[in-house]
DNA sequence: TCGTCGATCTACT
DNA sequence: GTAGATCGACGAG
């Protein structure tokens, strides 16, 4: 079933980060579902945060949605090149987002594996936030859009991990943020093939 | 207006 | 291991 919105509007980013590990993520374009469980995912805690784009609460047209209401999609463009996906939060005037990290894919595979462009199925296919939203179709046309429309939604299938099996270390990619780079807001499941790269 | 750098990934040496 | 792709936000001039 799909998740309500009133899951998105909690004030505290970092256990919701936590608890989307294990919820199911999918995307239907031109009538094919393709997506799987979240493994793994980063809090950004924006206008306290050095590491959000909207620190300070920096308001532009690309930070603007994350201050809207909680439960819809967050996608900028980073490097001139990857889609990023982030769950906005919290409520209205309060830019906190999610971005998701990795998934492990479990509907339409054989869809992924085309947007991906690779002939065999590799750990590395839904592994770090650009790969998740190419595989998944996923690009600035979502920005803002809702989280429970039929195009874009998150579902709880009951998948539920223990403390032991997640693991809060610091984030990936945030050194300009000084001490806030430090902060334990990335949360992945130990031991999943999917989860990106630094994965100690 | 220009130059720099970024919540990255891939291909190539 | 490191270069290249190449857009949006920012600060200097």
């Amino acid at each position: 079933m799909k998740i309500p919105q009133s899951f998105y509007l909690g004030t505290d980013v970092v256990a919701i980060s936590k608890a989307l590990l294990g919820k199911y993520l999918f995307t239907s374009i031109n009538g094919i579902i393709s997506g799987g469980y979240i493994v793994e995912a980063e809090a950004y805690n924006g206008a306290v945060d050095k590491a959000s784009h909207a620190y300070d609460n920096r308001r532009t047209p690309r930070t603007e949605v994350m201050f809207r209401e909680g439960g819809i999609a967050y996608v900028y463009l980073c490097y001139g090149i990857h889609e990023m996906l982030n769950i906005v939060t919290s409520t209205e005037g309060h830019a906190q987002a999610i971005l998701i990290r990795a998934i492990h894919p479990t509907d339409g595979i054989d869809l992924i594996m085309e947007r991906r462009k690779m002939e065999k199925l590799k750990s590395n296919i839904t592994a770090g936030p650009g790969s998740v939203a190419k595989a998944l179709g996923i690009d600035r046309r979502l920005n803002g859009h809702s989280l429970e429309s039929d195009v874009l939604w998150l579902e709880d299938r009951g998948l539920n991990f223990r403390d032991e099996q997640i693991a809060a270390v610091p984030r990936i990619g945030v050194d300009y943020a000084g001490e806030d780079a430090l902060l334990p807001y990335r949360f992945y499941v130990k031991g999943d093939p999917y989860v990106s790269k630094p994965n100690k």
